[in-house]
Parts: structure tokens; sequence; C-alpha cells
DNA sequence: GTCGTTGCAAAGCGTTTGCAGCCTA
DNA sequence: TAGGCTGCAAACGCTTTGCAACGAC
């Protein structure tokens, strides 16, 4: 059975709390502010279940260590900028992506990732 | 200034050869088929400097590794069977991706991967 | 008290790098 | 011959795993 620790907890916080897909390093130092001495393993351990609970999603980015976000925001996208690097949420989807597949393909799911530059380093 | 080697050419060809993206490990045992004894170092190398070339496309598909393919296919993305695992090229764009991003954001390039079903496990 | 959970450290795995020798131009 | 290129092995960074101790229920 499933138990309630502080580590899991404080883990679920910090994600919850994001303005921003985490990676888990940075899961790890959000969560080690209002619970200290969590280890890195525990971190993976919690994201691993957290995805098989469907808590999170799970955001990849080329390049970069997997992301993760609360679930339940409703479907978007991500917008990555070139200099700094950082990740933002874009609302929306272009839609009409199945008519993309090869006959005889099933669409289930997409991603989309644009890259450029955000409004502050532009 | 630039040398073509055994190794090189064996690397070009091997993905020039391919008739979808390759991981590096793909490429190499690829490339060892018609000059052995290549190192997964040179392969790495070669495909960093093929890449700064334009001569390749880097092609990232979550939770695996890199893969690479010729460059010149034109405008495509791509779709992923979760059954198989196979990546296949998809071409054409839903386009107009720029309106998806925040005012005062600069959309230079996306990536779209559609994931589902191919037409042999559907 | 049970047994799921944790922290640590070691192991895994893909990728990069240092270096001495090789080989293309 | 010069210096870019190569193979090897070590180093790296991220992620996973083994294990003994811990602590939620």
């Amino acid at each position: 059975m499933e138990r309630n620790t502080r580590q899991r907890v404080a883990i679920r916080s910090a994600l919850e709390r994001a303005e921003r897909p985490l990676t888990p390093r940075e899961v790890l130092e959000r969560a080690q502010g209002e619970a200290d001495s969590i280890g890195i393993a525990t971190v993976y351990r919690a994201l691993q279940r957290f995805e098989e609970q469907g808590l999170i999603i799970p955001v990849h980015i080329p390049g970069d260590p997997a992301r993760y976000e609360i679930a339940g925001k409703g479907h978007h996208h991500h917008f990555r900028c070139r200099l700094c690097g950082r990740v933002f949420e874009v609302a929306g989807c272009s839609g009409n992506l199945e008519r993309l597949a090869p006959p005889g393909f099933k669409v289930e799911s997409h991603e989309i990732l644009l890259v450029g530059l955000c409004a502050k380093c532009r």
C-alpha cells in the first residue's frame, strides 16, 4: 500500500508549485527547501511512481534531461528558448495532425516543440 | 582542413543507405560492415561534424538516444509506433505554428512527433 | 510489527575527452 | 611532413539499483 512520506509530499508539492516543467534535479532542489536531506534516488523513484499514477506528465526536450509537470493542465505544448534554455508552456494546438500520418496509421497522440527566442532574449 | 578517411566514408555511407533515422550505435554497426575496427568515439565525432556541416539532421525521440538522418529530405516530421517502436517519416507539416507562441516570442523552428499505431501493428 | 520507503554508494549506460600514434593531403 | 583523425580507455553526467536502516500505518 502507498505511503505518504514527508519526502513524497515535498516532491509533489514542488511540482504543484512549479510554473514550468522541472528536471529531476530541480525537483530535488525545490523539495529540499521544505524537507531537507532528500536523496536524488528518492526523487527519481517518486517521479516514476507519480507518472505511473498519471499524476505527472513527462516533457521531453531534445538534448535535455526529462522534465515533469503536474497533469491535468489540459492539452498544451512547449517552447524552448535557444538562448536561455528555459521551457515555457504554450496553450492550444494546431490540430488536424492526423492527416499527416500515412494511410493506415492511427495517430493517438502527438508532441509539438517550438524553438526560438523568448521575449526576454529576443 | 577536412579529410576523407575510410571511417568517415563508411559512416556517411551508412547514413545514406539508411531507410530510417539511426542511433550512433546503429551507425557504428552498419559502418563496420564496410570498414571494420571503427570506434564508437569516431562515430560520435563524425556525427557531430556532419551535423555542424548541415549534412545530417538529429532526430530526438523521447526516451531513446538521439538518431540521425541524411539532410536534404525536405521538411518533415516523425511518427513512432507505440507497439513496435519503429520511427517513420511523415511528409508535410500542419504549418501556422507561430501563432501558438506567446506574444513577443519568436518561433524559429519546431518539431512534431506523432505517436500511435503503424499500419502493421494496427 | 510489517513492509513500503529512504539514503547512500555502486553500477549502468550513453556520450565526451585525453592522448599517443596513424595517415591523408 | 604537418596536423587532422583514430582507437582506446578513462572520465562524465544522468539514471537505476542493491542493501541495510527507517518509519508510516
